[in-house]
Parts: C-alpha cells; structure tokens; sequence
DNA sequence: CATCAAATTCTGTCTTTGCAGACATATCCG
DNA sequence: CGGATATGTCTGCAAAGACAGAATTTGATG
C-alpha cells in the first residue's frame, strides 16, 4: 500500500475514537432538512453532507495545529447562510457553551469571524468570512505574524549571537543563514498576500499557474 | 499590547511546562564547544546557539501539527554538519530511543531525512536535507498528499452527495464548491512546487515576487 | 437600581498524545 | 552457531490539551 505505518495508526486511532468524540455522529440521526423554529428564526439541523463537512474540517485543523473545535465551529459557520448565536452552535455540534465562547474568541482573533448583531436580538450573532480567497488571505497574515516573524527573529538572533571561533556554530550559522533568508522571503510573501484585496489575490495565484507554465512546468 | 489573552496564556504555559519538558535546558550547561571523542567520531555537545534554535525549530513543529521530538531531531540533523545516529541523538537531546526511532522513521517518510552509511561503522546514520528550498518542497509535496488531496476529494463528494431539494444544502453546496475550487489551485501549486528543482524554485519565488511588484503591491 | 438574560472566566475531569523503558527482532562477527 | 550490537515494536504511564459545568461578570431593561 502506499500508506506509512503512522498513517494508519492514525486511521485506527480515529476510528477507535469515534464515538466518545465525534459527538456530531452521536446527534439524533437527520433523515431530512427538519426545521426547528424558535423565538426569532429558525434552525435546521445539521444535514448528511453538513455534517461530514464539519468534522472532515475538524479534523484537518487538528493536522495544522488548530484545535478541533475550533474548526468545526468554523465550518458550521462558514456552510451556515444566516450568523449563528452561541446556543445555536452549542446545539448543533453538542458542545459546551464555554467551549464555544473560548473557540469563538480565538475565530474572532484570526479574524475569519465577524460578531454581528440582528434587529431586534440582543444575543451576540456569528458569521464567517465567506469569501475563500479572503480566508485564506486572512490566515496567512495571522500565521506571519505569529510565526513567521517570531521565527526570522530568532534566526537572526542565533546567527547574530553564535560564536563565529566556534567550528561547530560556524556551520550551525551557513545553514541558519539559509534558513532566515527563506522565512523572509516566505515573511514577505506572506505579507503582501495579506495587504491586496481576496479579488488581486485570485488574480495573482492564477498569474502564477501561468508563471509555472512559462517556466515550463506543465501539467 | 499587541497580543491576545491566547498568546499569554501560550507563553505563560510554555514556560511552566519549560524545566519538565525541555530537555535540553536541563542538559550540562554548555561553556564553550566541548569535544568528547567516542570510539571513531568526535560528538560536540550543543552550544548555547544551537540549543536555542532546536528549542525554536521544535516549538514552531507543534503550532503546525508536528510533535516536538520530531521537530527537535529534524533541527539536529539540519544544523549538524556530519550524519549522526541514533545513540548521538540520543544523547544530544535527552531522549529515549524509542522515541527516535519513531521520530526518524516518520522524518524519512516526509523525505527531509536521508539513512547513510558510514564507511567501517555498521549503525545506521541520518542527515537532513539541506537546501531549505528542497526542504519546503518536499515538505508541501507531503501534505498535499496527505492532506489537500483528501480533503478536495472529500468536497468533491459532499457536493455530488448533497440533497438538491435542501435549501440548507443548496446553500451549503456553493460554498464548498468554491472551496473546492480554492484547494484544487492550492493543490496544483503544490503539486508543481513538488516536481521542479529546488533551484527553479527559487527562481520562480523570486520571480513572484516581481510579479506582486507589476501588480502594484511594493513594500 | 433591581432583575434577568447573555457571555465569559474559572476549575476540575477526561481524552489524547508523547514518550520512556522493556521486550523482540534483525544483523554482523568470531 | 552463539554472542554481541543495533534497530524496531509494544506497553503503560505521565503530561498536555480539550472540554463540561459551575461561578462570575457584564450589561440591558423595566
């Protein structure tokens, strides 16, 4: 097979922690888009696809170091057409309201969700940035800013403190060296990735599909 | 300031958890480069520099989804100018064997880690790739794989999955196409990112950059 | 200013992950 | 073929992280 050991460890290991984790499974089975109304406005339970959406999200932001809930709260929002108070999230997804107000927070940190107020509703409402390019442009800075840059940092610093009578730090700075020139180049793409609008964004990435192609690297 | 109540409290429990996770705090101070000789290679404790950066290079491992030991042992290997097997890494990092055994194999499955061997010493020896650019493309060729490739196919099934005659859905279905969309032009980035050189790499990073000038956005 | 809903923070519990040490297997040499 | 050395796998414990529920704060409204 073309899979490694780890991967399949992982596999299993999600597997085995299916039901006590993905509460989302556990949720009254939906056969179809039942409406629920309450007070305001009203709340259709998650569907099929909703659902597999939500935690094959969840379970890529685990692999890029973004806590699980978190995710899905985001992908719930982001599927979700209207914004979405706290006790419609908790619902949805069956966790706790602490939960959601600490994973809301930290979306709102990254700025990938907007609080938003509804006419007549003094409830906090949620709604995720729709636009892809936008997201995605939004993560990178956010990344920059809190790797990135620290990294380069640090770099810099090692290199500026290393012992240059030293044969071991000597060649510890060559590849350190190497190392901060590629974050800054990274630092600076990163950069202005998060100053143009998500509209040049598209533009430049498809520019670049056509860079890839002069370059003569085809399909 | 410029930092959220997250980032403290992160900063807060790095450094509680400092004297019983970092190791390499912990290990004899460094004066200056001591050599200890061992039976056929001279094996240089860390210097304070170089601590610093494995310390770095594992934190940034964990806020991306890679576990620290892995991080730390990559770090060694990378800024270590001969190969080095497992008993010096061992040693170098206070950590069991287990634990770098484990870590090399999945290091040799991301391609960043290569086993060489010594001429007249039977042990299996490791070193890093060198050249960062090689190294980022290897390393975006790998989560392609493991994670973009799956997660369009995922959305590619949502969609063709969903219930038409769902409004939640209908919904729903435009927003993962556009995502969909969004991960295809990530992954065929990646994808050509994976089979060009790491020279014409950098070119074409360098080159991006003066195409982020034509389009107007300096620094 | 009292009351009540909503939101946040705090604290303890549980899950998950990382890891050390013990054990098992493979490889080389006398 | 036996012993030694090197590597790989397994198991159980301990740390970290995620999470639920309780307690507290905020703030809106009569």
């Amino acid at each position: 097979t073309g899979r490694t050991k780890a991967e399949d460890r992982a596999v299993l290991s999600a597997r085995r922690r299916m039901p006590a984790k993905c509460k989302l499974l556990l949720a009254p089975p939906v056969t179809s888009g039942i409406s629920v109304v309450t007070e305001n406005h009203e709340m259709n339970a998650l569907t099929p696809v909703a659902q597999r959406f939500i935690l094959h999200w969840g379970e890529m932001g685990t692999r890029w170091g973004i806590n699980r809930t978190m995710a899905q709260i985001h992908a719930l929002l982001f599927i979700s057409e209207k914004p979405l108070n706290a006790e419609d999230i908790c619902a949805a997804l069956t966790v706790a309201r602490s939960n959601v107000s600490n994973s809301l927070r930290e979306l709102q940190n990254w700025k990938i969700v907007k609080m938003v107020h509804l006419h007549g509703d003094r409830r906090d409402h949620f709604e995720s940035v729709k636009d892809v390019f936008e997201m995605f442009r939004l993560i990178a800075a956010e990344r920059k800013r809190r790797e990135i840059d620290p990294t380069v940092l640090t770099l810099r610093e090692c290199i500026s403190d290393a012992d240059r009578k030293n044969a071991a730090d000597a060649y510890t700075m060559e590849r350190l060296d190497d190392l901060a020139d590629f974050f800054e180049l990274g630092a600076s793409w990163f950069d202005k990735m998060g100053r143009i609008s998500a509209k040049r964004l598209q533009k430049a990435m498809k520019l670049g599909e056509k860079v890839f192609g002069l370059l003569g690297i085809g399909d």
